[in-house]
RNA sequence: GGUGGGGUGGCCGAGAGGCGAGGCAGCGGCCUGCAAAGCCGUAUACGCGGGUUCGAAUCCCGUCCCCACCUCCA
């Protein structure tokens, strides 16, 4: 059975054969690690994370690199702000941080989120500020190559040279001579105002530590050569895939491929962009002022509901968010886990966060569920393929039919583990073993309690225990088995 | 102006020539002491106008609207 994909480059889905068979490497964009991450990040990084689960379940090796740009104009810009004397300190912003400090702690709240989310680490995670060499090679080959020249105008900067190379705009199918002259483009030593700078070259306004050494004079990187220095190193000069948001699909990634292509690499096979995440609408940015952060969404819904929410839809189609999206995430996922809590306990003997050790390895999933995802990653129809067999399974248990249930849930589990979302932190039952046990069993002393009104019929009294616990927040509902306890 | 993606039932969201994906919400039923959960059933849905076809949400022509990108963006 093959994959398929929507190669962004050839607009169009294709068939996708690793260059070497069974192992597959994966490159996207992480952050800039300018300012707290939005659900946006997220929504990325939470598709291509569902892409490495689905190549690894479809048994290759999967080396993943995400970058962090850790140095960059914003990220400056943002550091003389904290210095200057109309700062306002804020929740993201601190006084006083130098550029190092401020990108490494945004750097921090992005793992945080992606671990609270269920993103696995990549296997690199590579920073801009530790591959200048690398970085320098990779310019010093462009201009023995005639692609790149240092700026006429004694800035230091180096540019590379977008009419030198035929193709310029392959990615976004764009011609040079179509594209709007950017009204923001200081022409400075440019030979076109399209050039973009490989190197920038060191001023006065900007502090020293964010400036090395290079053969063009002290500077810095520009964004986009990060990207092409680090594919290669931990890549080859060809590789799998490259990934990110749609956003970055121009410049940053036609000028990576430019760069690379122009140095004679072959690059990605594969390119892959996921779709915006809009509020009402509206993408998502921190221009327009409407983000809204993992941890807002987090004091809302649990972390596995908020992965549900960022990764059900399509990962090419754009995400809106409106008020009850959570609600309706939590309620199908509720549905979900309902049914593995009901067939763990009656098949297993497993009870809530309960612990076990069915081997998740050896459970298929279904093969509407893997058709849909080799499909370019059809995750609603996987979805509805999963939620299909969680009916099946539904139906079976209240049957008596353990076989068909305990299939059922086997798929359930294997097809929740592919999509992460068996991973996201924060389990419904939640808090500590310990803290369970103990809850469990004043619980159930109630629920004891309750059973022997009931069997006396005496249902006020019933009701009045399953009210007391409602309070406390604990779901009770009765079942064949007798009664069973959730958090609400 | 250029490039790419869209407009599907109350809402979200797949599908891409013929059995109405799935979820959420709603309604009816089964089950239940009552609930909850679960199951079953339940919808003149495909922006608009033409055309092709035995048959069109799906293909063709026209048209309207939306979103993204065109050097800050995940």
């Amino acid at each position: 059975m093959s994959i398929r994909f929507y190669d962004t480059k050839q607009a169009q889905v294709r068939e996708f054969v690793p260059l070497v068979p069974g192992q597959v490497g994966l490159y996207y964009c992480g952050a800039t690690v300018q300012g707290m991450p939005h659900v946006g990040h997220i929504r990325s990084a939470i598709a291509f994370d569902i892409l490495v689960r689905w190549l690894e379940h479809r048994g290759h090796k999967v080396t993943v690199v995400r970058n962090v740009t850790d140095i960059d104009d914003k990220i400056l810009e943002k550091s003389a702000a904290s210095f200057a004397e109309d700062f306002e300190e804020d929740e993201a912003y601190r006084p006083e941080e130098p550029w190092f400090a401020l990108a490494y702690r945004f750097e921090q709240e992005f793992r945080k989120a992606y671990e609270t989310l269920g993103v696995r680490l990549p296997t690199y995670e590579p920073r801009a500020t530790g591959h200048i060499p690398e970085m320098h090679q990779l310019i010093a080959e462009l201009i023995d190559r005639g692609h790149a020249y240092p700026a006429t105008d004694g800035s230091g900067d180096v540019y590379f040279d977008v009419r030198s190379f035929p193709g310029y705009g392959s990615l976004t199918r764009q011609k040079v001579d179509d594209m709007q002259a950017a009204p923001d483009a200081d022409p400075r030593g440019k030979r076109d105002p399209r050039d973009f700078a490989l190197w920038k070259g060191h001023k006065d306004t900007d502090p020293q530590s964010a400036s090395w050494p290079s053969p063009w004079g002290r500077g810095r990187p520009g964004w986009h050569l990060e990207c092409s220095a680090m594919c290669t190193k931990y890549l080859g000069e060809s590789f799998d895939i490259h990934g990110g948001g749609l956003d970055l699909r121009f410049p940053h990634h036609e000028n990576e491929l430019a760069q690379s292509a122009a140095a004679g690499h072959g690059f990605a096979n594969f390119w892959m962009h996921n779709g915006m995440v809009t509020y009402a609408g509206e993408k998502m940015s921190k221009s327009v002022g409407n983000t809204v952060s993992p941890q807002q969404m987090l004091e809302l819904a649990a972390p596995r509901v908020v992965r549900y929410f960022l990764g059900q839809a399509h990962y090419r189609s754009q995400l809106d968010y409106r008020p009850t999206s959570l609600e309706e995430a939590g309620a199908a996922l509720e549905r979900i886990d309902s049914f593995i809590e009901r067939a763990l306990e009656r098949l297993h003997g497993i009870g809530a966060g309960g612990d076990f050790d069915l081997d998740l390895h050896h459970f298929e999933v279904t093969d509407e569920f893997a058709a849909a995802m080799d499909d370019d990653l059809n995750v609603p129809q996987a979805l509805a393929a999963l939620h299909e067999t969680v009916r099946r399974g539904n139906t079976a248990l209240d049957a008596g039919d353990r076989e068909t249930a305990d299939r059922a849930l086997q798929q359930v589990m294997a097809m929740t583990y592919t999509l992460g979302l068996d991973d996201a932190a924060g389990q419904d039952a939640g808090g500590s073993s310990a803290e369970h046990h103990a809850l469990d069993t004043l619980v159930r002393a109630q629920l004891e309690e309750r059973s022997a009104a009931r069997a006396a019929r005496d249902w006020a009294r019933a009701d009045s225990i399953r009210d007391l616990l409602a309070a406390a927040g604990i779901v009770v509902e009765d079942s064949a088995d007798g009664a069973r306890w959730s958090l609400k």
